[in-house]
DNA sequence: GCAGAAATCTGACGATCAGTCAGATCGGGT
DNA sequence: ACCCGATCTGACTGATCGTCAGATTTCTGC
């Protein structure tokens, strides 16, 4: 399935050059916690992990190779996401709850890979068609499943259809990631992530079933 | 008003220099719209804008300095967003208009500013306490609007206050502003902007009154 | 346990860029 | 034409990039 690990030049990888590799890994990905992205460094890189930095290109063709590493497995542990968004009774107090989860969801996923994400963001936003599939990969299956969700609303005539299921979910998603990715501004901007919380399900509920949230 | 302009050994700057200067910064944006953030040197800039390193380095401290500059012209033409979230009436279809006319304002605005906006996002999402200030800025006076808008129809008893109108005004323009900086992304997804329009009028719209918009 | 082979690591190098400074150049005023 | 402050730049040091050939470590078959 997973393809085997290989050097830059195409040699398969082996006990010890895996371990080498998964250490440089690690701390990049320490690095990339505590500097600005701009100033990692690869020289840095290989310090931090006792060895120089010949080594580091012989795994990696570059920085953001490396990074693009590291965001692929966080993809794949995103997948958890789209579970959140799928097969839910959308209705009533069961809807809200599912909407309170998914925001829950979100929040968790960005904290546990704020400076991966950002660093996918910017790299996407900068039109970089590695970083961009990446992202894609996250919050498409998330998107599928809330379009499908308002499509059925929509069906079961109890919404509009002013609005395109798929442009809905999409902007449903794009806040989710936003208001997730920015917990610390939003912090010390006097906004309490505990009132952020019920913002965003309220509006995650209203955007799927085009209600209010049912009191409670 | 504005503080003169001056060289990083403090000297006030003449005609000519400040002609140097903002030849710079206008080689920097044009750097930005074209290379990844990471990528740009001031070699490079340098040579754009036919001259050499040294004298970038007479003007700004550094990079990162000399984008800060941009940030700060955009974030005064960025007070034109506050305008089109203040003062608004919120109801019936008089308010989906503003909500539009909000939405609409987001996107334009991001489209002249994306490169510059990338950079802030980042370096403010580092923690960088000066980008964060331009961002704030920018953002801080929107937020403000729509948190009186939403507290004012709390008061009315329209509707129900659940929701901290602070927290719903900050998700709803962080909802704005990361919409508007993946527009490009939205469109590669199949997802139209004609589409995300309404869809971003129509959760403005409900997370201010909470209400569906009117049918027209 | 050992020789040979394969895998892995690294020192050293040329190229590029960051950032600084003393001195060259420019341009307006007299 | 001359002066003087403003402006620019060549040239330098130090740091990082990215590469390669050769040294070192680990594995394999015996």
């Amino acid at each position: 399935m997973t393809g085997q690990v290989r050097t830059v030049d195409g040699r398969v990888a082996g006990r010890r050059g895996q371990a080498t590799r998964q250490k440089l890994l690690d701390c990049l990905r320490e690095m990339l916690d505590t500097s600005p992205y701009r100033d990692v460094k690869v020289i840095d890189v290989a310090r931090m992990a006792g060895t120089s930095p010949a080594t580091f290109y012989q795994y990696f063709q570059d920085v953001e190779s490396a990074i693009l590493e590291i965001a692929n497995d966080m993809a794949k542990d995103g997948q958890r996401l789209k579970t959140l968004a799928e097969d839910q009774n959308w209705a009533g107090k069961g809807g809200f709850a599912a909407a309170e989860a998914l925001a829950d969801g979100f929040l968790e996923f960005w904290r546990d890979y704020e400076p991966i994400l950002r660093v996918v963001d910017l790299a996407s936003a900068e039109g970089d068609k590695r970083f961009y599939k990446v992202r894609q990969k996250i919050l498409t299956a998330v998107t599928g499943s809330l379009t499908e969700a308002i499509e059925n609303m929509q069906a079961k005539g109890k919404v509009g259809d002013e609005v395109q299921p798929n442009a809905m979910a999409g902007t449903l998603v794009a806040m989710l990631a936003a208001v997730a990715g920015h917990q610390k501004g939003f912090e010390s901007w006097n906004i309490k992530m505990k009132d952020v919380r019920p913002a965003l399900s309220t509006l995650v509920f209203m955007g799927v079933t085009g209600k209010k949230p049912p009191t409670r």
